[in-house]
DNA sequence: CGATTTAACGAAAACGTTTTCGATTTCAAA
DNA sequence: TTTGAAATCGAAAACGTTTTCGTTAAATCG
């Protein structure tokens, strides 16, 4: 019980099997009777063209890589829906490899999805990457690439991201006019350019409405699996280090819920004593009680728009057209919640 | 800059392309010395197997497929993680698609990874698949076929499950040891196997605990998209509908959450005036208030033993061994915490 | 030294498709 | 009838591997 296969098509049709896989693609040079006569015949032998050859001839798969830092993340699993979804209607399945924010499995996986050939690859970075030689390389040797949201600004693609520095910055703003002077930052890891880019918000708001920086008002948190114990601990922390803060605007929400468990536990009031801001918009933000005021990001539509931009890229590769990269910002925005004061 | 091959190696060495193929691969009838010579030259060239040709040659493309219900799901992606986290080590990539709990959809992605010739395909059944034609097509082609958590009993292949039905017994055993008198249900839809189980364990409490069986008291959910508003929907029909309800054993924990969020806008006391237990364990549940008492499902473990299981099968009938379908049933616990009382 | 084994290599088929290009047929126009 | 073009078809190469089997050369044995 073989699949079937062009030559058998051909030979019980008693024809050459150039004619048959003509009359399958509609050809021109083959004549609507046989096309019918073949077409009839694949239908009846339930013929499936084997993906393999046709993909080594084609020299395409069909097929991108899509590498995450972290499968199981609200937001994450938002944009792989996307990814697939855009991706379906045009034909192409997606491979997803998870990096666990190490940089060593980023290489490793780069080097897989390589080796696989698939048409192109969407990545969003590791914490841990630093050293970007393994993506120009997969650039220099034209692999269509598109990075969305943490992505290195010094590597030469398409992009799809936020306007991280001026949600920090709105963020931030929000809590200066609804009263706090005293406004704490848990940042992210130091080497993501997102991260970066919310502490820079954070900072520029403040000087610009006459706050001055206290870095000991900065906490630094991993934003990995252990988010919400780090958001407990730095709450913590941060009671024992000062006790005049009454703000906060945290890198991500997962770490902002850690935070408000702490306080809730201690008996520090939210917002009354501490307002809150966190970033991401998780779905959990919006039942925890207090509800956590956040910036919205799109994770669907960042999906839908990075796959876009590869598309693209794969299409215009395959005719030698000249590829401009493309940097596309998507819109974010504030959710007043019940974590800060109106 | 066209990727290079056997070929050009075996030309930069002046020998056959077959014995390249073989040193490569430790053939033993070729020379160390040749080996040696051959893997340098390779690494020098930045050798890459073209798979495709690989692909087409051992008829195997080292890919499963992986069709989920809903990608944006705590469990679901637990499972994602556990079954990349195990491919990757035995090699294989995972292609992952989403049937957005539908039947249509489900079927033409089977269709998809069958086309594209997978090594072996994982999957979750959508609550509106009712028959089952599509899977039988698939075992009687012999293509390896496990499925996990939403499974149909009557399809013969390997399957990865917990035991809903004691685990529902469980929760609701639960609510009657803790004094619950009425307890009312939020059923998940009527086709999937889970959500019958999970009745039935619901009924079977109660009749073992000489607890009046009342419909009345059996709301159903979809558990899709809406899941959070059905919550809040049903518990406002419940409170319409009945006014001696103490307990409710929920289908899903996203569904409990939305119920706690009525519950507690209407001003009813979760844990005192109505218990609550969900399924499931989301992270959400443990940092809502009150935290939500709850079963947990192990989807990382169901994605790893899910994979163990097709591995399995692949590597069998690679060498025509005979296949023997198991079903493994995961442990299920149940999560006390304030939703309930103790 | 002849016979036989062993070691090392290569030719070639095969996997199933796509596509070029030449061959054949048909048929209308001249 | 001849000629030319148009319509159909097929042979064959190519994609890059893997693997069988045969060939040669070297080594071993009696």
């Amino acid at each position: 019980m073989n699949p079937v296969t062009l030559k058998q098509i051909a030979e019980t049709l008693d024809i050459s099997i150039a004619t048959v896989s003509k009359a399958l693609k509609d050809y021109p040079d083959v004549s609507k009777k046989t096309k019918l006569l073949v077409k009839e015949t694949a239908e009846l032998l339930n013929y499936k063209p084997n993906a393999f050859a046709v993909n080594l001839r084609t020299k395409e798969s069909k097929t991108i890589g899509l590498i995450i830092p972290e499968v199981v993340h609200h937001f994450f699993s938002s944009v792989i829906k996307g990814i697939i979804a855009r991706a379906e209607k045009k034909g192409y399945l997606v491979i997803i490899l998870q990096s666990s924010e190490s940089y060593e499995m980023e290489k490793k996986q780069l080097d897989l999805l390589l080796s696989k050939r698939v048409d192109g690859i969407l990545i969003s970075l590791a914490n841990g990457t630093a050293n970007f030689k393994h993506l120009d390389d997969l650039i220099s040797q034209e692999v269509p690439l598109v990075m969305f949201d943490k992505i290195a600004k010094i590597v030469n693609c398409s992009k799809v991201i936020i306007n991280d520095r001026m949600a920090a910055y709105t963020a931030t703003k929000y809590l200066i006019d609804s009263g706090c002077k005293r406004i704490a930052h848990f940042r992210g890891p130091l080497l993501p350019q997102n991260s970066i880019d919310r502490f820079l918000g954070y900072k520029k708001a403040l000087s610009d409405n006459n706050i001055p920086y206290d870095p000991s008002l900065v906490y630094i948190c991993e934003c990995g699996e252990r988010s919400f114990e780090e958001g407990k601990e730095n709450a913590h922390k941060l009671l024992g280090d000062h006790n005049d803060v009454d703000g906060i605007f945290i890198n991500t929400d997962l770490v902002a819920i850690g935070a408000i468990t702490e306080f809730y536990r201690i008996g520090v009031k939210i917002p009354e004593d501490i307002s809150i801001v966190g970033f991401s918009n998780w779905f959990m933000s919006s039942v925890i009680s207090p509800t956590l005021t956040t910036i919205d990001q799109p994770g669907y539509e960042m999906g839908k728009e990075a796959f876009k931009l590869l598309y693209k890229e794969i299409k215009r590769r395959k005719v030698n057209l000249p590829i401009k990269f493309k940097t596309v910002e998507l819109e974010t925005k504030l959710i007043k919640r019940a974590s800060t004061r109106n």
